[in-house]
RNA sequence: GACCCUAUCGUCCAGUGGCCUAGGACACUCCCCUUUCACGGGAGUAACACGGGUUCGAAUCCCGUUAGGGUCGCCA
């Protein structure tokens, strides 16, 4: 336990949170968790043309849906803020005419520009290891701007005044940025701070190795919240992108990979993103949480459908029979409708395949009238009825099965039909095939 | 173009000089289980980029080539 470890995840608000920049969000967290340090949520905001409070609100939404808790940044002071740059202004004019009277800094067409000391920089890199780099010549590394001729700022100044301002440890960010280390090692030094420890993380890619844009299937960490995504089971795989336990398990509960993470441990290549994957180990999730869990996250993807179940305890059986079913909660209103509507759509191919076949309307009327004399609606009682009328009928059972399945719930596919009929009840399962040898005039 | 990073199955992840005729997972194919769809179980296809070294011995260390990625902005 280091309280001392101070992180960060410093986004700028472009309106969409990048699977990327999530896993970058996700690592620093771990660390910081790992360390009992601190994570520290930064907007940089110093391009006011495209900022926006709905671009700033992505971001926060998709961390927040992650279970990414920030202990410091918007909407969570800790001593150390503003934590949006665009409202750190006095602190970045301290700071510029700190190096200003240091003689580091002189005009160029109006714009401020950083007098690099021309020197082999070395990057002592967590994850990379050591890399010298040589900024001697002008010619392939010119001085950087740090202020525009209007007087905002450039990246490369602000980042690095925060970092020493937030008392940031350990910058833990996309390899991206490793070309950049050396010019803000340059900026600590003429401001006469000790630099943060850094870790470049590898880059994540689409599966085929070409760069991950806004559009590509994965990319948005909205796509996962609209999508039918189990937060936790998308944070899962994220974690196995680039790192790993090392003993061959893929499906880590949180606190296990916290107590596990170390920057040591992080591949330095990058990852391919694999969709597929991402979605088996959310079905892995959905089939394996516990029962409440499932209902937390059903119930608003049920409401949003508008399935008119009844109450939250009237969801708890139907929910039970589906949960290790399906893969994603987008199919959930599609197998919990029927079970709270009798005006459920019937499946053309389904009614074509198993209704529309000789004498599937005797045998579901002889089985409705079977069911009726039920007097116990349990499980060993509907299996018994359905198999002794599929015997005195002369059928196979498979014959009663599938036309039922389709009679009560309009659908081919489902739950375990004996489980299906004792949840929707005695009643309506003899309603409902009476009902539908009558509408398809079986 | 210059500089930097990287290089094991299609993809993710193991492997840090002998235990590797390279292991696990996703995807794919086949089989079993089965009332549907899934789950589960079993089997299979499939990789150390290439070339030089070092060493008794190399996927593992070194060099080069090639390939991929990144940076070189008054974007972040």
């Amino acid at each position: 336990m280091n309280p001392d470890v101070r992180v960060r995840f410093a986004p700028s608000p472009t309106g969409y949170l990048h699977v990327g920049g999530a896993r970058t969000a996700l690592f620093n967290w771990l660390y910081a968790r790992h360390c009992g340090g601190s994570f520290v949520l930064r907007i940089e905001d110093t391009d006011k043309a495209r900022n926006t409070q709905e671009a700033v609100q992505v971001i926060l939404d998709g961390l927040r849906w992650l279970g990414l808790d920030w202990d410091e940044g918007p909407e969570k002071d800790g001593g150390h803020g503003p934590y949006f740059q665009s409202q750190r202004e006095e602190i970045y004019e301290r700071y510029f005419q700190h190096l200003h009277a240091g003689g580091h800094l002189y005009q160029d067409n109006g714009a401020w520009r950083f007098r690099s000391p021309r020197e082999i920089v070395t990057v002592e890199d967590l994850i990379c290891g050591r890399i010298d780099f040589d900024l001697t010549n002008p010619g392939t590394h010119p001085d950087m701007t740090i202020r525009r001729p209007d007087g905002s700022w450039i990246f490369h100044f602000v980042n690095v005044v925060d970092d020493i301002e937030m008392k940031i440890s350990h910058v833990i960010r996309g390899e991206d940025h490793l070309s950049n280390t050396p010019k803000h090692l340059e900026l600590f030094k003429a401001l006469g701070k000790t630099p943060p420890r850094y870790a470049h993380i590898p880059l994540i890619l689409n599966k085929d190795g070409s760069k991950m844009s806004k559009r590509d299937a994965g990319a948005s960490i909205t796509s996962y919240i609209d999508g039918g995504y189990v937060p936790e089971a998308v944070r899962n795989y994220l974690c196995m992108l680039g790192w790993s336990p090392k003993d061959n398990r893929e499906k880590l509960e949180i606190s296990e990979t916290i107590s596990l993470f170390d920057l040591e441990k992080v591949n330095r290549r990058n990852a391919h993103f694999d969709l597929d994957k991402c979605f088996w180990l959310n079905g892995q999730y959905l089939a394996q949480m516990s029962l409440d869990r499932f209902r937390e996250l059903c119930v608003p993807v049920l409401n949003k459908a508008g399935v008119p179940f009844e109450s939250e305890a009237s969801l708890q059986p139907v929910l039970s029979i589906i949960k290790e079913k399906i893969k994603n909660l987008t199919e959930v209103p599609l197998w919990v409708a029927s079970f709270f509507t009798d005006h459920y759509e019937y499946d053309s191919e389904a009614v074509q395949k198993t209704l529309r076949q000789p004498k599937s309307g005797e045998r579901l009327l002889a089985l409705a009238s079977e069911f009726e004399s039920l007097h116990a609606w349990t499980l060993p009682e509907i299996e018994a009825a359905l198999k002794k009328t599929a015997s005195v009928l002369g059928f196979k059972t498979g014959d009663l099965v599938h036309p039922t399945r389709v009679a009560v719930s309009g659908r081919s596919v489902g739950p375990s039909l004996y489980h299906m009929l004792e949840v929707l009840g005695q009643k309506k399962t003899v309603t409902r095939m009476r009902r539908t040898t009558e509408l398809f005039s079986l």
